[in-house]
DNA sequence: ACATTACATACCTATATGGGAATATGTCAA
DNA sequence: TTGACATATTCCCATATAGGTATGTAATGT
């Protein structure tokens, strides 16, 4: 078989790296679409694909008005990949201390236990 | 141009769900690649596949054990997914509390203020 | 109605898979 | 050395893009 669909899930969308720098764009205000396209310096229909992806998994939220449509970033779409993440945070954690354990160590050298 | 490359980074590896598969399989216990392909329910090759994409990207270390290939999952490769997905949750926080004012004031509704 | 603006969608192409089959490589055991 | 076992790699194909070009469509101004 052949990758999966990019449209089906947040792990997928934010995959593509202008997708996370729209995301981003989008985090703090709502935009339309002519200025994300100055934003992420791709033509208008590469933007609206990217926004269609968006919008299919409920990252962004748009809005009518007028002639422009203003998209948001509906950041509760992300938790599940922060939740994902998440689960794998005490483990880092761990390694991230013994690192520094061994660091310390190397700082203030301690005699081999016999 | 084409879609990028997995490979890259931490992002595309774990966009694919039989990786994130294998690697809550091998958060708990090093594992060899035979055990891994029981666990997913692909054939070999495609394992070693995953785990080699998994292996550039540093998300897994191996070790070897003679005729065995033991993997664990590298953690630490996965804190800048968890770290991009944390910094938009300030807003869903905000707006799950939203949400929940809203819920509230629905139980137990104001008047309209004038 | 007509032109213009702001987007979305359809179509096209090069590319990067994901998975299976076959094969190569590496390691141990007798 | 020979064989068996554990993995990795190569080759193949179907598929899903990402981005560009061309075109369709909705809303506004005159």
């Amino acid at each position: 078989m052949a990758r999966a669909a990019t449209t089906s899930d947040p792990f997928n969308a934010v995959a593509e790296p202008r997708r996370r720098q729209i995301l981003t764009f989008l985090a703090a205000d709502e935009r339309d679409v002519s200025e994300i396209v100055v934003a992420v310096g791709l033509d208008q229909p590469s933007v609206s694909k990217h926004l269609g992806v968006l919008r299919r998994v409920g990252l962004v939220r748009v809005r009518r008005n007028g002639r422009h449509r203003l998209y948001r970033t509906n950041a509760a779409a992300l938790k599940p990949v922060h939740d994902w993440t998440e689960t794998f945070e005490r483990l880092w954690r761990h390694q991230l201390e013994r690192v520094k354990e061994r660091a310390e160590s190397q700082m203030n050298p301690k005699p081999p236990s016999q």
